[in-house]
DNA sequence: CAGCATCCATGACGATACTG
DNA sequence: CAGTATCGTCATGGATGCTG
């Protein structure tokens, strides 16, 4: 039954105390899919795994964001002890990012995921095109 | 370099039709990672994954879930072809979700991250506290 | 180059009320 | 029991402007 796991159904007698939110909110797996369902962290995360780079290489290279959301993504991310910060005191100044242990680990983790849906997300469709073919009818 | 993962630095010359969003959507890890990261997904897969379950029965066991999202995300699931949806009629009738091969497999990939998650997330919450402390300090 | 600050729109989610 | 419908709130993220 192993408890733990989001906030499965824990028996606790004093349930008047502990509100929804606050339960959820300590769970280390709603905090990890809290930050890989955001919308570029897996996408960062994977480019600063293949090699370190630099802010605006990112950012030509991720298309469609704004660096306000990779800059905010960043620093949650090396917060998170998943990336590391370097600073280069040339001039102007050059920044660049690469992955840490921690980040790798969870990293190759994440491929598996993501090999899962470029493989079956097309499964998925397909599930839906029936879905919604039933729907219309009736 | 392998492409398609999210929106990974494709190369296109004709640049100026893509929208961001656009390329975005299509993209299958990032219609997964939006549908697992969502706020129940997960655990309701992994509750349904244990076993077949009636609809309140899910609510009882999910501290802090509405009825509305829980119908919502159910439905969703349902539709991605990752659970079964089976009515008896009886009276009153009574329906019950099942995990389909295809959610099984999903589901055993996410095992792969909620172990991780349930492992190494006090790391990553260490490395918060002390990026935390460094900030303070300056 | 590598950011931060601010404003604003959209969408996710919760609360509540109602139904076969 | 197993939902649907509606409304309000709040957080995510995009656009824009400014800085060392």
């Amino acid at each position: 039954m192993q408890d733990g796991t989001l906030h499965s159904p824990g028996n606790f007698e004093e349930t008047i105390i502990l509100r929804g939110d606050v339960y959820a909110a300590q769970c280390p797996t709603r905090q990890l899919l809290d930050r890989v369902g955001d919308k570029w962290s897996v996408l960062i995360l994977t480019l600063i795994g293949e090699k370190s780079i630099r802010f605006n290489e990112l950012k030509r290279n991720i298309n469609g964001i704004s660096q306000k959301m990779l800059s905010q993504t960043l620093r949650s991310l090396e917060r998170d002890g998943l990336v590391i910060r370097t600073v280069e005191q040339t001039m102007p100044v050059a920044v660049s990012y690469g992955i840490t242990p921690l980040g790798a680990e969870l990293l190759s983790t994440l491929q598996a995921l993501i090999n899962w849906a470029e493989t079956r997300m097309n499964a998925v469709s397909a599930a839906q095109i029936l879905y919604d073919q039933r729907k219309e009818t009736d």
